[in-house]
DNA sequence: CGGAGTGATTTA
DNA sequence: TAAATCACTCCG
């Protein structure tokens, strides 16, 4: 009885077959395993095994074990972007395309611009602060790291080499308990102004809602 | 030799233990795994394994399952924040504060302001196109989940109820293939000017050098 | 076929 | 992104 169906794989050279075989009890029961065999009949259970055997004459960086065919573009190992191509050097530039950044009212007035402590400095030609502010935002949002700006003094000197991308484009810097105090001032007014402006909106609600009652009523 | 450590769990019931091991290979190496083991020997990978084991015995909703200690005040679920609280009011408004995000390239020259297909548009009363390339930016930023825009009509009646905080305050819009043909040509275009200026500057540096060595020798 | 050890995917 | 969960490989 020949329950084995060993089948002719393609991907590899001429006479390697493949068999595929269906588990039928416990734990795993319905779950399969590949074996592939060499024209001399040799059996071979993991893709490991397999590249010992043949690495010398074929890459199988691309070959997939359980479906027995190659799949560019699909490397299982080195999927670490190449350090140099377009997105990553991209990175570089990202601060230029964000200035501009302001903050504003709802009702669109432009209130003030953001003032950052002196103890934050630009690294690089363009040194405004509205620049830096984009940089330092975007850092923050990016990733949950802690920022530290640029720590070394190279990068000042030729940035497209030593510039560290992780961190945003300000000179490190460090943070007092005077700045801490300060800035939950200013968090605490924030958030004031916000609960002000929510108060005046219900109310507004609440008025024109009087007015359509009293319309349908007269 | 007693290579596992399965140590005692004072969290659990009499019998547990709890084990850790460092992956010693692969892209994980260093990173570990933490198991624990019943009174009766079978294996726990995970929380909400346990969970499904002991769930009617205890409530494990404080149950740090890496640490094996019960943290009070630390709940796992239930992280979804009130959702009228100051953080969450102000995610409403924070398009209000990203106005003239721009494109200009590395010699600070704003080349142009980017525009966006006729088939997306901004939802609510600031129409102006840098806003909503500002919403769409920010939340590609944000999450990688799927942008789909603003689904619910109701959100264009009242915001401040409908709105799905989730998505950037834009209508909901579909792609068509002529769309992506359209945007690969332009990252095309971008790939092949960021080349043409990597290449300017590497030469500008090169006779930058040529001039350095031509002055000591003279 | 089991399961320890890792990779891949999902979640927070 | 990092942590947690889930799925799979590979070899006994």
């Amino acid at each position: 009885m020949m329950e084995k169906k060993r089948t002719d794989c393609p991907a590899l050279p001429p006479g390697w077959k493949k068999e595929e075989v269906i588990r039928k009890s416990g734990l795993s029961a319905g779950k399969s395993d590949v074996y592939y065999y060499s024209p001399t009949g040799k059996k071979f259970r993991s893709k490991p095994q397999l590249s010992r055997y043949l690495g010398n004459k074929l890459d199988l960086a691309c070959f997939d074990f359980r479906t027995g065919k190659m799949m560019p573009g699909k490397m299982q190992k080195n999927k670490q972007r190449f350090r140099h191509d377009p997105l990553s050097l991209a990175k570089l530039f990202w601060e230029k395309r964000l200035k501009g950044l302001r903050s504003s009212d709802v009702t669109e007035q432009v209130l003030r611009t953001m003032e950052l402590p002196k103890a934050l400095q630009s690294v690089g030609p363009d040194s405004s602060d509205d620049t830096l502010l984009s940089a330092i935002a975007s850092a923050l949002h990016m990733s949950s790291a802690p920022i530290t700006g640029q720590t070394s003094s190279a990068a000042e000197k030729n940035p497209a080499i030593y510039l560290n991308t992780s961190q945003p484009l300000c000179k490190a810097f460090t943070i007092t308990d005077e700045h801490i105090r300060e800035q939950e001032l200013k968090v605490y007014q924030a958030r004031k102004s916000l609960e002000e402006a929510l108060t005046a909106d219900g109310l507004a609600r609440a008025a024109e809602n009087s007015q359509e009652l009293l319309g349908k009523t007269t």
